[in-house]
DNA sequence: CCTAATACATAAGATATTTATGTATTAGAA
DNA sequence: TTCTAATACATAAATATCTTATGTATTAGG
């Protein structure tokens, strides 16, 4: 089973601002992977989604990039800036805000951790 | 605070169908009334959003309406159809798949109820 | 009497995503 | 060794969806 995109819509950037929280520096291709890992192949991000909201995060300065070469292919790396360090926990907070009241909306229950 | 406009994107057909499960029959003035008020000011639907999604779960045959005048004023009230309850179930259900794969994608914590 | 609330609806513009396409390198199977 | 799949980036057209604006009309209440 895979999400239907208009659920993961609105959530690509609270992933990916989280995920780089957490793993210092990661490139798109990287993302794409770990997250359909995590998931078990319930969230499969496209490229033509991720790449251009990559470029829009670092555009807002809130992701930096360093390139590097793995032989002849190219990587490149994207790292939280400090403002994206707020942002993201920012946009984490939000999206634990918007589960409980959706929850609570919804009227579904959750075993507890 | 309200959320994100593009985090309540995608979820919009699912609190439509949920509400009406519960409800039998509801009019759009009145759903928008009920999630601000569920949701404390958070969720906020627009009507330009509304009706059309209304509009368009009808076309699907999800939902049936009534009109009915209160005074000389009208209002249409929908209701679920039979395949509009099992869409429901499956779109709440799918949702709180959704929230627990995110919750452990994102670490979030939440309060046992 | 006038404003805010109720109640519907649609359309233009903005935004975001999917789908398709493109380039190029590298690992590994046949 | 050759071909395919995976790796890795990127962009653009088409599609979908939402916001904002606008429109009509009724009704409650100050």
């Amino acid at each position: 089973m895979i999400f239907s995109s208009e659920l993961i819509k609105g959530t690509l950037k609270t992933i990916i601002l989280k995920l780089l929280a957490e793993n210092k520096r990661m490139y798109g291709y990287e993302i794409t992977q770990v997250v359909k890992e995590l998931t078990k192949d319930k969230v499969q991000l496209t490229e033509g989604a991720l790449y251009p909201t990559l470029h829009a995060l670092e555009a807002e300065g809130l992701l930096t990039t360093e390139t590097e070469y793995i032989g002849k292919r190219v990587r490149k790396y994207y790292s939280l800036s400090k403002s994206g360090k707020t942002k993201s926990k920012e946009k984490v907070n939000e999206f634990a805000d918007f589960i409980s009241t959706m929850q609570f909306l919804l009227d579904i229950k959750t075993k507890p951790i």
